[in-house]
DNA sequence: CCCTGATTCGC
DNA sequence: GCGAATCAGG
């Protein structure tokens, strides 16, 4: 399960190594030695997810240990704000163009930079994108348990169901998607599942919802159909 | 309400 | 440098 979330007692005074063993306690020894800092990997992190047009909050629930102002503040410090502004060098391909080029890239990784860092994310097996939900199992442990559905899962139109356009918008989106767990679902992130469940290449789109239903915008647009579109389209 | 980023300013 | 509090906005 995800324990770097909200850590009980801490609270960042300030900067620093608050080097007391204040938390010393029988904490578990999760990701957590001196109090969290900018160090040069969180800070590529957080450079990475900036650049790709995360917000301040979902980059500091990644990281873990920091608010959305801290993550805030620290783009400023770090001069990197307006992320739009073109960029000195050949734009990196911005990852949020809605009704553009359908080009049919399989591959929905971010693909970070092959940097020095040493990727804390998971290796071989797992979506490179978020840590993998599943770490309870040794990686041997194939076929993992059919996910334990909160709710119904929406039923996935096959592709001759919806509109090409729709479709295609869909799977722009779904590039962007925050590849949420069950665990990290709430009231309003898309509940719409993406990939297959009996893999690691499994998760909830996660983006806001639209007010009132279960998934996003393009989502809901998939989800929710007038009858007579999907009988005109069927068969 | 939920959420965004921007700014200020004590630490 | 850091980030909580605050501000301004969607």
């Amino acid at each position: 399960m995800w324990v770097n979330l909200a850590i009980p007692g801490f609270k960042a005074g300030s900067c620093g190594i608050e080097a007391t063993s204040t938390k010393g306690t029988g904490k578990h020894p999760v990701q957590e030695r001196q109090a969290m800092s900018w160090t040069d990997e969180r800070v590529e992190t957080l450079k990475r997810m900036w650049a790709e047009g995360q917000s301040a909050s979902q980059i500091a629930k990644e990281l873990g240990g920091v608010t959305r102002n801290a993550v805030i503040g620290k783009v400023h410090r770090l001069g990197l704000s307006n992320r739009n502004e073109e960029s000195p060098e050949p734009a990196p391909e911005a990852a949020a163009k809605p009704a553009a080029p359908i080009a049919a890239a399989p591959e929905p990784k971010p693909a970070p930079a092959p940097a020095a860092a040493p990727a804390p994310k998971p290796a071989a097996a797992a979506p490179a994108a978020e840590p993998a939900p599943a770490p309870a199992q040794p990686a041997s442990f194939n076929r993992r348990p059919i996910v334990p559905a909160g709710q119904p899962l929406p039923p996935q139109p096959s592709a001759n169901e919806i509109s090409p356009e729709t479709l295609a918008s869909v799977r722009e989106v779904e590039k962007r998607a925050r590849k949420l767990s069950l665990m990290e679902l709430t009231e309003r992130t898309c509940k719409w599942p993406i990939g297959d469940p009996a893999t690691d290449k499994f998760w909830f789109c996660g983006l806001p919802t639209v007010a009132g239903k279960p998934y996003c915008e393009a989502h809901v647009s998939v989800a929710f159909q007038p009858m007579s579109a999907r009988r005109d389209r069927r068969r």
